[in-house]
Order: C-alpha cells, then sequence, then structure tokens
DNA sequence: GATCGTTGTTTTAAGCATAAAATAACTTCA
DNA sequence: TGAAGTTATTTTATGCTTAAAACAACGATC
C-alpha cells in the first residue's frame, strides 16, 4: 500500500496561468501560458529522469548535446548548445566525468580548449532515458492532434525567429 | 566605447535546437522548440530585471503573484502558483521580507500557516517592473502578427490542459 | 618578439531549486 | 482526551545557475 504520500514534496502543479489575466498584453498571456506549458513538461521529464535514473535534466541535456554532435564539443560550444553560463558547465562536466560517462582533455591545437566526449557508459545511458525521454513526452502531448503538434511546431518556430531578431538588435547596432 | 564586452559571461543563445533533430519524434520536437522560446525570452526578461532593478525573476514572479491575488497568500499557496517546491519559497520570501518588499505573519486561525502580503514598497517596484517586463515581452514578440499570437495562444491552451490531463492519470488512479 | 586586445575556461559569491526528512499544528475518531 | 493521520512549513544536503572577476593562452601588430 504505497499509494498514499506519492513523493515528499512536489509542487502541485495546478491550473494556475502564474501571472496577469485576460485583461494584459496579447503578449504577456503568450509568454505566461509557454512558461507555463514549458515548466510542466519539465517537471515531468524531470521527475522521470530522477525516478528512473537517479539522474538530473542538465545532465541529461550534456549527454544528448555530446550523443547528437556525434564528436567531441568543446565547453564553450555545450556552453552555447545548452544556453547556460559557461561557468556553469564546468561543474556539470566534472560531475559527469567523475560518475564516468564523459572525458575531457586538452585540446592538442589550442591549449585553452577543453574537449568533452561522451564515454561508452554515457552512451550506453544516455540511450536509455532518451527512450523513455521520448515516452514521456510523447504521453503528456497525446491529447493533441497530429495538426495541432505540426501547427504549435511552425508558431513555435516563428517566435524562435522573431525573439532572436528582435535580440539581435540591441546589442550588434553598429 | 564600451560596446564590446556586453557583459561578462551571458550564454550566446544561438540558433541551436538544444538536442535532437529532423528525424525525431513530433512530440520531442515541439518540446524543444518550446523550451528553447521559453529560455530564449525568460534571458530577456531576467536580463532586463537585473540591469534595470538588480533583482531575479523569481522574486518579480511573487510580488507578481501577491499583487494579482490582491491579497495576502500563504506559503502554500504562493508555491503552488509559482510551481515550485516550497521549501524554496522560505528563502525566497526571506529576503524579500529583508528587502522591506513583503511582509509574513502566522495567520490567526490556523497556526501553522504563515500569510505572505506585499509591502507598499513591493508593490510599489512591482508597477515599475511589470511595465518594463511588458515591454521588454512585447518587443520580443514584435515580429509576429496579432493572428500568429492569438493562434499560438490558443494552441499552448490546448497543450496545457493535455499534460494536465495526462498528469492526472499516473496518481489519481484509484 | 613584446604588447594589446580577444577568446576559452575556471573561480567566486550569491541565490535558486529540488527531494527528503523533520517539526509543528490541526483534525478525526474512538 | 489522546493516539493516529493529515497538512503547512522549515530544514538539510546537494546540485544547478547566474554574473562578474580572474586566469591563461591565442592572434595580430608594430
Amino acid at each position: 500500500m504505497e499509494d498514499a504520500s506519492r513523493r515528499a514534496d512536489t509542487p502541485r502543479t495546478d491550473d494556475f496561468e502564474t501571472g496577469l489575466g485576460a485583461g494584459d498584453g496579447l503578449e504577456l498571456r503568450v509568454w505566461l501560458r509557454l512558461l507555463t506549458c514549458s515548466t510542466l513538461i519539465e517537471h515531468g521529464v524531470r521527475h522521470g529522469l530522477h525516478r528512473s535514473f537517479e539522474t538530473t535534466l542538465p545532465r541529461f541535456d550534456v549527454l544528448a548535446q555530446l550523443q547528437r554532435a556525434g564528436k567531441p564539443l568543446s565547453m564553450g560550444e555545450l556552453s552555447r548548445r545548452l544556453m547556460v553560463t559557461n561557468g556553469n558547465i564546468t561543474g556539470l562536466v566534472d560531475r559527469l566525468k567523475n560518475e564516468g560517462l564523459v572525458d575531457r582533455r586538452r585540446s592538442d591545437g589550442d591549449r585553452r580548449v577543453q574537449m568533452v566526449s561522451l564515454e561508452p557508459a554515457g552512451a550506453e545511458l544516455f540511450e536509455r532515458m532518451a527512450a523513455d525521454n521520448r515516452r514521456w513526452v510523447t504521453e503528456m502531448m497525446a491529447g493533441l492532434s497530429r495538426e495541432e503538434k505540426e501547427s504549435l511546431f511552425a508558431l513555435l518556430g516563428r517566435l524562435k525567429s522573431a525573439v532572436l531578431d528582435a535580440g539581435a538588435e540591441d546589442g550588434e547596432t553598429g
């Protein structure tokens, strides 16, 4: 009978739209809803990784990038791909290396650069996690039709471009 | 000439789709793109809050919830609305209280409960931050038409429902 | 071939976040 | 009323994350 007390102290992730309401700007409403969806799915994935693999989303993300790249990546390249600051990558790779999942070595050509590569244990673990991850995400979106998912994918592509364009302006003004 | 070295160590937020590629499942592609958009906008907002107000997104979110509620909220209620664990709220409210932006006092009826309320300084600061926040988000979405934003809003609503429905199944099975 | 600016990474200090355990107050019900 | 269970919050241990500063190696230019 371990059905109650599911886990200790997880947020309830109820139906709050974390912020503003109907009278506010459309952009703000889109952003808040986007954030809610992102947070909800992230909770699902993180919880799955924790429960099934005793690991975390950032660790998974690093392995995913290395697997996807199919070649060693520098610390900076990982930082850019994961969209986190590079001080962050240092600790993350430290831990993954201690766990034997990745290797890190100085580049021959440029002695500043550290190249991170996937160890066999890391690749094997990643494959197992990726399969479950895909299943979790698919299940979470099971309520959407194929058309809805395709529209959403397209619109998010538009949004991504818009945000990147807007960001390019303030900075590259020259 | 302080145009180079914009800021110390911010991630480049380039055009990487942080993860899988074209051959993968549609759901995974939607999720990764959603996460990219969410991260990009979050970076914009966080950077603005940091630069203009020397504050952080979680602090802003707490104030936003209190302002929106229009009444004091308990620690647990804040935790649910922000979708973070409640241990988290403790430290966050500690800091906001030290800064004089909120007040926290035991509830009369239930002595376990702590009610958090917005102080005048907090309300005043929030109004200023909210105005800028709205501007930043609007600018980031300037490249989208009204129709696109409305479609996106609607589809994200569908997604939110789908994820909540999927989550309701594994747990309430009884 | 020394100096200047740049680039890649790490370090530091602070804050955010989680999960799990602990504490404390409430409720129920016999 | 008092033991058992539930709910609200805090504490603990650990890890993630940021911004900024520090460090180290590179590249160009003179």
